[in-house]
DNA sequence: CATGAATGAGTTTTCATTCAT
DNA sequence: TATGAATGAAAACTCATTCAT
C-alpha cells in the first residue's frame, strides 16, 4: 500500500515540491520574478538549491507552473460553479464574496498573478491559458449581458475591467497601504461592492 | 535665449540626464527594475555607463528620482488646477479626460508607476511623497464628498480605488492585451467613464 | 556450475560492476572524464548512482580501475604470448593483426586509453602500471632488435612510437572521420601495415 | 595617431585578449576543456572572470576561436609555401623540420589540437575548417603521389596518418614521458624521420 | 544491499559599479 | 567630463557524493 498522497511521488517529495511552490509564491509576490534569487526561494522552502532543480527544470519553469496553477485555481470556480439561478444583485454579491474569500485565503496569489511584468518569462502554455481563460470570462459576461444580469450597453471586457480593477486595487491598497483592522477592511470591501454594482447593473 | 554653455548645468549635460531618465522609464516599464540592467539603460539613452553614475549615485537613486518625478507630474495637475466650479458630472468627465490624456502622452509612466514591486527599492523620500500625495487625494475626495460632488456613503479611499482601479486596469488591458484601433479604445474609455460615474455619483 | 548466490560476490553484483565499467568506458570515450557525469554513467549502466559508490570509492577510483583493466587487457597478450618463432615479417603481421582485432572488438577501449588527459586523475598505481608496461615494451623491442627482427639503428621507444602512432592515428581517423565500408577500412589497415614494416624492418 | 597595435582595439585590450587565449591554450592542453574552469583561465591570464566574457561570448566560443586559430597557424605554412622544387627526400626532410619547429615553439598548441574530445563543443565553423584543411591535405598528398614524391600504392589519407601519427606520438612521448636532454630529443626525432621516409618513399 | 532524491560546493555567466583613458 | 572596458560579487544552474527509504 503506497501512501495515497499524490500521483506517484513519495509524500515527502510531493511536500517538498509544494514547499518550493509556496516559497516561490511568497518571494515573487514580495519582490517580483527578477528580484527573487533561486537560493533565496530554496532557503525559504527549507530545501537545498539543487532540490529546486530536481523539481523544476529552471526558474522560468517554476514561475510558469506557479502562474498556471494559481490562474486556474482562481478562475475555475468562477467559470464552473454557478449553481441555482439567483437574482442579478445576488449574483454580483456572490461573485464579490468569492473574490474576497480568495483574497483572504491566498493574498499572495492575487499579488503574484497581477504582477504585470510577467511579460518577460511567461511561456507559450501560460500565455495560451491566460488567453483562453480571458475569452471564457468574456463569453460568460456576454451571456450575463444577454440575460440582463449586467448592463449591456458597454463591452464585456469593460465590465471585467471594472470589477477586477476595483477589487484588485482595493485589495492591493488594503494589503500594502495600512494595517487596518478586519472590520475596516470588511467595511471598505462592502462599500466597493455596492459601488461596483451601481457601475454595472443593467 | 538660453545660456549657451555654463549656466548651472551645460545644456548637453541636462539633455543627457533626461535621456537617461527616459531610457530608464522605458526599460523599467518593459522589464521591471530588477529585470533592467544598468548598461542596457545607458545604451538606450545613448550614453556610457559611467555617465549614468555621474548623474545618479546608483541604480536605486535613479529609480527613485524617476518615481518621484512621474508621481508628481501625474498628481500635481490633479491637486492644483481645478479652475472654475462646474457640475459634479463635468468634474468627473474632466478628471477622466485628464487620465486619458496623461495615459496617451506618457503610456510608459503609468505602467512604471503601477509596478507594484516598488516595495523593494523605494527610499524614504519616495515613500513619503507617495504617502503625502495619497493623503492629499484623500482630503480632496473628502471635500468633494462634503460638496456632494461624489457619494458620501463610502470612504474616500474607496472612491479613489474605484476610479484609479478601473482606469489603470483598462489602460493595462488596452496597452498589452490587444492591438485595438483608436476608436475602439476611445469607445471603451468612454463606456468605463460612464460606469464609474454611476459607481461614485452622489 | 558457478556458485549460485554467495561465493565471494553474488553474480548479479558482479554483473552490476561490469555494467558500470562498460558504461563508464563508453562515456569516457565519448566525452572524456570531466565531461561525463556520474549519474549519467549510472543511468547508462542501468543502476542507481548509489550502487556505483558501493562498487567504487569515487569517480576517480572508477576511472583508474578502468584504465588499469584495459591497459592490462591490451598489453598482456602482447607481452606474454609469442608462441613459436616465426620470421620477422610474420611477427610484424601478427602484431598488426592483434591491434586490428583488439580495435575491432573494443573500439571504445583504445579511444579511452589514448585520451591524453589522463594527466589529471590517474593515481600512483595506474601511473606505475603504465610505466611498467612501457618499460616491458621497450625491453621487448630491444630484444627484437638484438634478434634482428626490427631495425636496430633507432631507439626502441622510437620503434614503439612508430607502430602505435600510425595504428592509433589511423584507428581514430577511421572511427571518427568517415563512415567507410569495412573493406575500405581493411584496405587502409593493410596498406598502413606494409608501410610500417618498411619503416621498422631491419 | 592611434597605436598601430591591431584592428581597432586599444593595445591593452588586444593584449588582454591574447593573454586569455594563451592561458586557455595552456589549461586546455593540461586538463582538457571540461577540466578547465573559466575562473582558472581568467586567473592565469591575469584578468577578471568578467573580462573573459567581454572578449568571448562563452567558454565554447573561446575554445572554438582557439581551435581555429591554431589549426590555421599550423596548417597554412604547410599548404602554401612549398617554394622551389626539391628532391622528394628533401621535401620530406623539410616537412619534418617544420613539424619539429612548430612543436618546439608551440608545444601546447599541438597538444591542444590533438585532444580528441573536441567532439563535444566544436561548432559548425570549426568543423568546416577542420574538414576543409583535411581535404586540402589529401589533395596535396595526392599531387605528391602523382609526382612520384611519395609512394602511390597507398591511399593519401594513410600517408597522412603515418606522418602525423608518428610525429604526434613521438611528440607526446617526449613531452610527457621523460625529461630528456635536447640532444636525445633531436636524435629520436631524426631517427623517426628516417623511418617515416622509408614508410612512404616511392 | 540497491536506490535515487537531496545536498551544497563548484560551474558558467551576468551585472552594478569603478576608474584609466 | 564622458566613456566603456574591467571587475568581482552574486546569479542561475550542475554534479559528485551521501543517506533515508
Amino acid at each position: 500500500m503506497t501512501p495515497p498522497d499524490d500521483a506517484n511521488l513519495g509524500p515527502s517529495q510531493q511536500a517538498r515540491r509544494e514547499a518550493i511552490l509556496a516559497a516561490a509564491l511568497e518571494l515573487f509576490d514580495e519582490r517580483g520574478f527578477h528580484g527573487s534569487a533561486v537560493p533565496a526561494i530554496a532557503e525559504r522552502a527549507g530545501v537545498g538549491a539543487g532540490t529546486l532543480y530536481r523539481n523544476f527544470a529552471s526558474k522560468e519553469e517554476l514561475v510558469n507552473v506557479l502562474f498556471r496553477q494559481w490562474k486556474l485555481r482562481f478562475a475555475e470556480p468562477l467559470l464552473s460553479s454557478w449553481p441555482t439561478p439567483v437574482s442579478p444583485r445576488q449574483r454580483m454579491a456572490s461573485l464579490w464574496r468569492y473574490f474576497c474569500e480568495f483574497a483572504r485565503e491566498h493574498p499572495r496569489a492575487l499579488g503574484f498573478l497581477e504582477l504585470h511584468y510577467h511579460g518577460d518569462y511567461l511561456d507559450a502554455q501560460s500565455v495560451a491559458l491566460r488567453d483562453s481563460l480571458h475569452r471564457q470570462f468574456i463569453d460568460l459576461v456576454a451571456q450575463l449581458q444577454a440575460d440582463q444580469v449586467v448592463r449591456a450597453d458597454v463591452e464585456a471586457d469593460v465590465i471585467i475591467a471594472i470589477v477586477e480593477g476595483v477589487f484588485l486595487r482595493l485589495h492591493a491598497e488594503l494589503r500594502h497601504g495600512h494595517d487596518w483592522p478586519p472590520e475596516q477592511i470588511e467595511k471598505r470591501l462592502g462599500q466597493a461592492e455596492r459601488c461596483v454594482w451601481e457601475a454595472i447593473r443593467p
